[in-house]
DNA sequence: GGGAGGATCATACCAAGGTTTAGGTCCCAA
DNA sequence: TTGGGACCTAAACCTTGGTATGATCCTCCC
């Protein structure tokens, strides 16, 4: 399973490789988990507190975060629902010695990977890792599309959106015109400056797009 | 939250009173949740065990399942287990006296709604139901409208199929006419059955369906 | 054998999509 | 004031999309 280090992948330019953060108030624990990680060649990083973690500006590369729920000043389920309040989304891996039920259920229905007792198997570790980078990188990889459909999207002037929500409804040309009360032709154009704007090289290209952008009939 | 009975939709057709069933082989307890869930108007069916549950046919409403994780003969992990093979997807919601983690975790991996705690408190379990309900509303949803598209689908023949997901990933008539080796005519032929067919009203209509149908780039 | 359904194609015709060229107005910022 | 961008439109022109009619060929099945 965690066969190493994520090779380069032969897509998308380099600096891919997955960082591990850890934060745990317990050195013992922050070195275990960093020998843990680095013998499989997973780069780590180790925090001893939600706020020295804070400090570190993510990069962008696939990542998670190991977390004890009991942490100074601050819990790591609180820390879980700071990072999501402030729109980080990196997945969520915690430990815990004296964890309870309750504890469990909050953090899982957060969206937490995994939630793992003290003492815990090295590769129940190293699996929940594995799956945490994998869908942190799937959400990257989604994030970075929709993060270029937006920026197009911006591009276009408030007209040309209006067009484009009502052309991928469906309406045909001369229907977009009546709606909003202009020629035929003025919906043509615009149109085709929408198509070129948006980079679309087709009408069902277009109304992928507008599905990913949550324009239109939302299905 | 719980206001009581889900009052006729205006939408589809009646009989849409969600059931939530019961499944524990404690006597009380399951005297004690039905008693609650009538206190709230929610219709109720109690069952001492899974096998007794799985006698039950499943009606065609919203519902969710109570399961207490120590039954007879088959855990309710398990049981929730079988229901996912068996492509049963009713809302778990579970109880427990002597749960630990593993099991929490392992639960809600696994889609359960929640996992309380016994004793709970009514109104716990009474939100969770709530969520339940409304979870499997969603699903209901999405699967009907699901399954008619497949429905439709199948009555295309393979042919029609192949440049429905040739025609919906953005290429035109000649294109796909080249591509499967048919003059343009027949492409436009087959293209026209397709949408009567598909009951598709436009281009985007027949691109939202092949992409629910999960037919051409998965985007 | 004969009919039904599917696939193919031609011809003809009309509707819709799309670009180019060439204007026009309005408004905002340099 | 001037320039540019957004918006609007017309005319001309070409490409695509889509339907109707009619026909051939094939296979499967009664």
């Amino acid at each position: 399973m965690v066969t190493g280090r994520a090779t380069s992948r032969s897509t998308s330019a380099g600096a891919e490789e997955p960082i591990v953060f850890v934060v745990d108030d317990d050195a013992s624990v922050r070195g275990a988990l960093s020998n843990l990680f680095r013998s499989v060649d997973l780069r780590t990083e180790v925090f001893a507190s939600a706020h020295e973690f804070l400090q570190r500006k993510l990069p962008n590369v696939p990542s998670c975060l190991i977390l004890d729920i009991r942490l100074p000043r601050l819990s790591g389920l609180d820390f879980q629902a700071e990072l999501a309040k402030a729109g980080i989304h990196i997945p969520i891996i915690f430990m815990t010695g004296h964890g309870d039920i309750p504890m469990t259920v909050r953090a899982m229905k957060a969206g937490a990977v995994d939630f793992l007792t003290k003492p815990f198997r090295d590769q129940d570790m190293l699996d929940a890792v594995t799956t945490a980078i994998e869908r942190d990188r799937n959400r990257r990889d989604e994030a970075r599309v929709l993060a270029n459909l937006r920026a197009a999207l911006d591009t276009l002037t408030a007209r040309e959106r209006q067009i484009m929500a009502l052309v991928t409804a469906g309406l045909m040309n001369k229907q977009v015109a009546a709606e909003i009360g202009v020629a035929e032709i003025t919906v043509k154009i615009h149109r085709g400056q929408i198509m070129r704007k948006m980079g679309a090289k087709s009408l069902p290209d277009l109304v992928r797009m507008a599905q990913l952008l949550g324009i239109g009939p939302q299905t």
